[in-house]
DNA sequence: GTCTATATCTGGATAGAC
DNA sequence: GTCTATCCAGATATAGAC
């Protein structure tokens, strides 16, 4: 109908098939890597004919290219709280309990991501360098403001995101790690992941001085069993 | 000659060889992960036949699993700071700078032993349940004590050693996030090291409530809630 | 639009000459 | 011990029936 749209418009059914195939294709490209996922895991993932996903995406990298888009944007979300007039207290607080809940909720998203990131990142360098890059100076420089008005202590602002990726992610890209030290199944159950997400929390916080005075609770001490 | 040896002794070719093939490996391990390398690859790095990689190490599993041991043997090194009697800022300042150090010193083995558990372990889950376990087990224990005693700040002793692992192993794992970040290429300059370094060591010293008396600008105990 | 059947290629592994 | 030549399983991708 319309001559603005240069691609032919989605019918239901194909945005249907795209959705249920991609995310058949993140579970499987996380458990396998990118090489190891084949079309025909995917395909019995979605529960689909394996030419179907060739229909519907062309190749297994165009495939793949399409499932890092969304998580990338998954991962552009969330810093909405860290503005100027913000408390940073509350601010950076949000921000962990937020990306430790994707951690949990979507670890196979992390791991997709993760994974393009150990092997150089050939699909999406170029959107790190754009969006992620202007994303990152953005909020750090609202981090390097509070620093200046003395509302937090001095931490390196860019570092401290990286910081708290890594912190965050650690528990979805290796959680095995995680599960072998602590003795127990992967996923984590609820209360280990709680525990982690106090923990993480806690120690950034802290870290950028802006721990409550004191008053540990207790029972979230202590050594495991 | 002796009795005692059970499988033939390793001649000083054999040796050479095999030395030769697990560097190659793990180079190619890291960058391609372990379903994206092919013996063709390891062969070409380590200039040798590919069928010399297979007459050493019989299956392409097996040179993995090689390759993975090595590296664990690196992983469990560096806590004998973590004791009783040292001095508990001493103490984990050496194990983050150590850490760092092999982050950036030895990038393709921490690769390795990520895509490893990025991907569920399969080979090394029983080590981690094993060794891994009893050290972090053993060297949370002396993070506890030294928190009984009110020698640093209440942490979560077993969460910490996660935390300063992801915080250090992020610079070598994720290096394509961090230079797309930053701007520069991979591997980090120097100085954009050294950064970081200072970055993870004050980070986590002050989590701790070990950090130095250097300058903090204004009360860190922040009065927040 | 969807699926069966198949062409083509890649890569792990080995046989056997040297 | 070392390397060349080769085998064969398994994977991507497509042709063509429905």
């Amino acid at each position: 109908m319309t001559a603005v749209a240069a691609l032919p418009p989605k019918g239901r059914i194909r945005q249907a098939q795209e959705a249920v195939i991609l995310r058949a294709a993140e579970r499987v490209f996380a458990r396998r890597g990118f090489s190891g996922a084949t079309v025909a895991d995917i395909a019995a993932e979605a529960a689909l004919p394996k030419s179907t996903v060739h229909y519907y995406f062309g190749t297994k990298e165009a495939l793949h290219r399409a499932v890092l888009d969304d998580i990338l944007a998954l991962w552009l979300e969330g810093t909405e709280a860290i503005r100027p007039e913000a408390e940073p207290h509350e601010a950076l607080a949000a921000y962990v309990r937020h990306k430790m809940q994707l951690s949990a909720e979507r670890p196979d998203a992390s791991r997709v991501f993760a994974n393009e990131l150990l092997h150089g990142a050939p699909q999406i360098d170029d959107a790190l360098r754009g969006g992620l890059r202007a994303l990152v100076h953005e909020k750090a420089a609202v981090v390097d403001a509070w620093i200046a008005a003395g509302r937090m202590a001095p931490v390196d602002s860019t570092h401290l995101f990286f910081t708290v990726w890594a912190m965050t992610q650690t528990y979805a890209d290796f959680a095995p790690q995680v599960a072998a030290v602590l003795g127990c199944h992967t996923p984590l159950p609820a209360a280990e992941q709680r525990r982690a997400s106090t923990h993480v929390e806690r120690f950034v916080l802290r870290a950028c001085g802006l721990s409550a005075p004191d008053s540990p609770p207790h029972d979230l001490q202590g050594p495991i069993r």
